[in-house]
RNA sequence: GGCGAGUUACCCAAGCGGCCAAAGGGAUCUGACUGUAAAUCAGACUGCUCAGCAUUCGGGGGUUCGAAUCCCUCACUCGCCA
């Protein structure tokens, strides 16, 4: 497999003009003054990523890439892990959060700030800066708060930032300490822009207010007038969130998402949005791009573009050799159809890119569906098979009490699959 | 602090003493169709030892043969007044 190589596309004047072809810029402050400033002499720039579980998802994949498309102009990044704000919670537009405990949220710092680190450069000549605001939060009293950071925010002001008014028009309504997030937000800007003379946030459209808050807090502050970039929130064309996987996010940790089901994700992307995600989440120059649009349009069949994309994203994510196991397992997998046809140590690690499990012979195929998680319940396990929707080795199974007897492959496996494309695999070894 | 309204399954939202495991919509899952797509149509969507049983309608307590529905109380939310 041969992936793209993490560079920016020679053909655009500025940084800035491949993060607009990129459909990267969604709103932003002055956009002729950000043009100016990215095609000059590099500038620091941060965005932030508030430890809000254990690892960062595609959500974030969408800054991160962001920030290296920065970094490869020649600017400085700043990768900042709210410690702080990760305590706070940065209000939902529906519902109050829960807070989560200290020393969880600490732990789940130190995860975020390996990852962030994985994927911007470390060296050379401008090397990504791990950041944590709780570094200057934790010191401040609150008078000094209040004095020097509360004193220029105007309550009517904060009132109409969308995720506030939502919230205070929602039956649940918001808490002080959640409506007071842009105020820490805001004050991370402004110590950046002190201490290592950033002029540029970027983020989220969502977190517009936020990125706001800090751009006005530096103007009265400080006067200066520093910049921000929201990025367009990515969704499903239906309008749906965009990197939900079955319910679950799609996170960046291979523990929590393999690489198999991460390669998957992008692969099942529906042709409407397929150009748009390789724009934005791979490193692909604007004349390939092009090549695979007129493939989506010419032969979708194919799905070429699906496929560029989840091994580009995948092998961003994972590396090449994570990649091509996925591959060649999805290859197995969905290939002939016929899985007695694979060699015994194909068909092993095919299944191993899967959720396993071990069982015996005799094991209650209801029992399996559950233990590999392709069910909650043995409820829905007895369902999915009354609706015709399980089966192993892709032999449809009718009946509830199966089990794998004389169902392995090579006396050992068995391919678990519900519906069409959910699969767990089976070591009876 | 006072008064009023509200808290129903993943989300929105009906129900206001038995016919309620709880209408409807969305999301999700499965089947058909297909390209491991979309759209469409059909079914499912609390759990279990599954044609039956158990546990659900903010928490706790009570009335009743019987409660999501009535009463008390606690918590939370919204609004108006102070």
């Amino acid at each position: 497999m041969q992936t793209a190589p993490i560079q920016l596309d020679t053909s655009f004047e500025t940084v800035w003009d491949e993060l607009v072809y990129r459909g990267s810029v969604h709103v932003s402050t002055d956009a002729d003054a950000l043009r100016t400033a990215l095609g000059g002499e590099p500038i620091t720039f941060y965005c932030g990523f508030d430890p809000t579980a254990p690892s960062l998802h595609l959500g974030n994949l969408a800054q991160l890439v962001v920030m290296r498309r920065l970094q490869l102009a020649g600017h400085r990044p700043l990768g900042l892990v709210g410690g702080s704000t990760g305590l706070i919670g940065d209000p939902k537009p529906t519902s109050e959060r829960q807070l989560n405990a200290r020393e969880t949220v600490a732990e789940w710092v130190s995860y975020l700030q390996g990852q962030v680190s994985r994927f911007l450069a470390t060296d050379g000549e401008n090397p990504m800066r791990l950041v944590n605001n709780l570094d200057w939060t934790a010191p401040l009293s609150t008078v000094d708060f209040l004095r020097e950071v509360g004193k220029h925010f105007r309550v009517g002001t904060m009132l109409k930032k969308d995720a506030v008014a939502a919230r205070m028009d929602s039956d649940e309504g918001i808490s002080y300490a959640e409506f007071s997030y842009q105020v820490l937000q805001g004050m991370d800007y402004l110590e950046l822009f002190r201490t290592y003379g950033c002029t540029l946030q970027t983020g989220g459209s969502d977190q517009w207010g936020n990125l706001t808050a800090g751009t006005e807090l530096i103007r009265k502050a400080e006067g200066a007038h520093v910049h921000a970039i929201g990025t367009p929130l990515i969704t499903e064309p239906d309008g749906r969130k965009f990197g939900k996987s079955e319910g679950n996010a799609v996170w960046l940790d291979a523990r929590l998402t393999t690489p198999y089901a991460m390669y998957q994700f992008w692969l099942n992307q529906d042709d409407a949005i397929v150009v748009q995600l390789l724009k934005s989440f791979t490193f692909l120059p604007k004349a390939r791009i092009d090549e695979l649009e007129t493939a989506v349009a010419e032969a979708p069949f194919r799905r070429e573009a699906q496929k560029v994309l989840a091994a580009e994203v995948t092998a961003y994510v994972h590396g090449e050799s994570a990649t091509q196991q996925a591959m060649d397992a999805s290859a197995a997998l969905f290939g002939s159809g016929d899985l007695a046809a694979l060699e015994a140590d194909t068909l092993e690690a095919a299944i191993s890119s899967l959720e396993l499990v071990t069982a015996t012979p005799d094991a209650p195929l209801l029992q399996l569906l559950q233990e590999s998680g392709l069910v909650d319940s043995l409820s829905e396990a007895r369902r999915a098979i009354a609706q015709g929707g399980v089966s192993v080795n892709n032999v449809r199974i009718d009946d509830e009490a199966a089990t794998l007897e004389g169902r392995l492959l090579h006396g050992r496996f068995a391919v678990l699959r519900r519906g069409k494309k959910t699969l767990a695999g089976v070591d009876a070894g």
